[in-house]
This record gives C-alpha cells, structure tokens and sequence, in this order.
DNA sequence: GCTTGATTTGAACGGGCGTTCAGATACCCT
DNA sequence: AGGGTATCTGAACGCCCGTTCAAATCAAGC
C-alpha cells in the first residue's frame, strides 16, 4: 500500500516552496539555481522534480498561490458599508496583508518578466480583478457624490502603487506602528479622493 | 599616435550601454548573457571587455548613470514659487522624466539587489537624496502652513511611489495624453497634502 | 518482518556562463 | 606607403546550469 499520511512530501513540499519563495526574493529567480534550493531544502537536486515539473512552474505556483490568497482574503473581508467606510477598509487591509507576505508580494511584482506568456496572462489577470475590485469601490463613491475622482481607473493604479509602496521601505520595530502606517496612508488615500 | 576622432570606441560604447540597458530591462540582469549583449551589438563578447570590467560593473554604470541625470534634471529645473507650485513642478517633472526613460527606471527599481553592496549604498545614496528634496518641499509647505501632512517622510515616499507606478501602465497613444496623466496625478497628489 | 510503493540519491547529459588573451584587423597619422 | 595603436576576433578556461533516471533507501500496512 502507499504511504498516505505522515508521508514526506507533506514536509518536504512546504519547504521547498518556502526556500524557494524566499530564495527567489532575495537574489531573483534567474539568478537561484534549482541546486540552491535543494541545498537549503537539504536535499539533492533532483528530489525537487517530484514537486514540480520544472522551475518554471514552481515560480508560477508561487505567484499564482499567492494571488489566489490574495483573492480569498479580500473576498472574505467582506467590505460594507458607505463608500469611505469601504475604502479605508480596502486601505487597511491593503497594508496589512502585503506587509504580511513581504517575500511573496516582491516576487510577484519583480519576476513577472520571468513567466511564460501563457502564465503571465494567468497572473495579470487576477492583479486586474483585485485592482477592478478598488475601481468598484471609487467608482460607487463617486456616483454617490462621496468622492472626487477624475478617473477611477488611474486613481486606483495609483492608490494601489501608493499603498504597495510601503513594503519598499517599512521595517517592525522601526518608528511606526503597523497601524500608525495604516492612520497616515489612509489619511492621504481619504483626501486624494475627496 | 592613437586615433582619437572617429574612433569606434565612440560608437561601440554607447551601443553597448543602450543593449544591456534594453536586453537588462526585458530579461533581468541575471537572465542576460555578456554573449546576448554582445550579439544585440554585433560583436564578440570578448569586445566587451574594452569597455567593462565586468558585467556587474556595466549594470552599477547604468543605474549610475541614471541617477546622476536624474539629480541633475532635477537640479536644472530649479523648482520656485510657493509650495503648491513647488510641488505640481515636482509631480509634472517626475512624471515626465520616468516615462521618458521607462527602461532605465525598470532597472533601477529592480535590478537593485543584483548591485555588489557597496554599488548599493552608492544608488541608495542617490535615490535618498530625491527623496529628501520632496520632503523638503512638503515640510516647508507644511511650515508655511499650506499642507496638512501627518509625516513629511513617508508622505514623500507615498508620493513618489504613486507617481512611479504610472510606469507600470502608461503607454503613450493609449486613452491619456501624457499631459492628461500629469493633470490626474496632480490632482490626487495636491489634495493628499491638503 | 516482509512487501511495496513513495521518496531520495548520485551521477550523468548537453549546454551556456563570465572572463581572458594571443593574434588578427582596421584605421589614423606621419 | 607604412607604422602604430585602438579595436575586435575566436578559441579556450573552469564552472555551474536545468533536467533525467536507474538504483538505493525508507516507512507504512499486511
């Protein structure tokens, strides 16, 4: 019979997948070998091909897990409420989740370039689906006279790249809170749309 | 004596900067070979090396290069008048400047971790200084009573990252004129400080 | 405790890498 | 016309790459 429970690929899968991710955010996905995830997996190369087809499909898997968790949180966040009550929601939970995963939001921005066509289009597709989720939310403001927007789509790119931002340079333990972070970014997103 | 006009020193060099800056931009640094740029400039790789010590060296030389006439540009516009004014200076200058070179700015936001360490500290330096310049702006204009910023710090970051992400949509005869683009960000950036 | 299949090893494959350098080439100058 | 040097070629160096696969190892169920 096979071995189903307690099995190791149970283990050895998370951990390829974390040496990867973190491996790939930190000297990019061209520049890590396969031999180098193995080695801080502390298995041999060619273990890693019971896990993945190729690297390629590892980083795919990665970025596509990632949206995916993207996705569902934001999905049961449940947003409610007038439209300011909805976009300081939206805000928080912006930071909050990206600076949870630091790693796997860098990779996702920076190795896009490294998919296949055919897997980027994957990837760009759920990115357009949570910044068409913001555009929903500027988009009902404005027609309830809330908000002042020229145009929801751009002012959604750039609340996003805004809020996005915050990873390049924020630190815990540095000189702002999490949620001191959250109070000024939503105090500049409030206005810029008013 | 040594031929001194003419010379196809000065062609060659600048056909290599342009081929890395291209082929480091589409690929990544890592992913691009001394022979792909060599091919893109038709010649051997081994020609290379009468102008680059090294292929790290090459991607320091160019977001080097890029920073330094960023500095500069910046400089020469020589930003007067009131803080508003100021500012929408700094929003339509960056604006303008960052679409101009789309590719040197790719590399400069990504291929930052494939610098040696001390090439690092070097850009970072640099990058520190722009960002000190907006905040000067926001922090007199705060003095004088005219913005209303929580933390002039990360406000200039804020900012900065917002008006970067136009890079990541923008491509010219789409729906918005550059000047459109400019007007848009303005407006949210005018508002995010008031 | 043996069987069986999941898991891993370790070696090999062809190929590309960054860099070096002796020799060939091309062009300016006298 | 010929010398001299800036420039380039082409081959070579040792090394690492992604991937494959037969054989070894391991652990669960009988």
């Amino acid at each position: 019979m096979a071995r189903t429970t307690g099995s190791h690929a149970d283990i050895t899968r998370p951990r390829i997948r974390a040496a990867a991710l973190s491996l790939f955010a930190r000297h990019g996905y061209a520049a890590v070998s396969m031999r180098q995830i193995a080695r801080a997996v502390g298995v041999q190369a060619g273990a890693l091909y019971n896990y993945t087809p190729d690297k390629q499909s590892l980083l795919f898997s990665l970025l596509k897990g990632h949206m995916d968790d993207l996705l569902a949180a934001f999905e049961a966040e449940r947003f409610l409420g007038p439209p300011e009550q909805r976009l300081e929601a939206f805000t928080r939970f912006h930071i909050r989740f990206h600076l949870e995963r630091a790693e796997a939001v860098f990779i996702s921005y920076m190795e896009l370039r490294n998919l296949t066509e055919e897997n980027f289009t994957v990837i760009e597709e759920l990115r357009r689906r949570y910044e068409a989720a913001l555009e929903a939310i500027l988009r009902e403001g404005r027609q309830a006279g809330r908000f002042t927007v020229p145009d929801t789509k751009i002012a959604a790119l750039a609340i996003i790249a805004m809020l996005t931002g915050v990873n390049t340079w924020y630190r815990s333990g540095g000189r702002l809170s999490q949620g001191e972070v959250e109070a000024i970014y939503w105090d500049m997103v409030r206005k810029s749309v008013s």
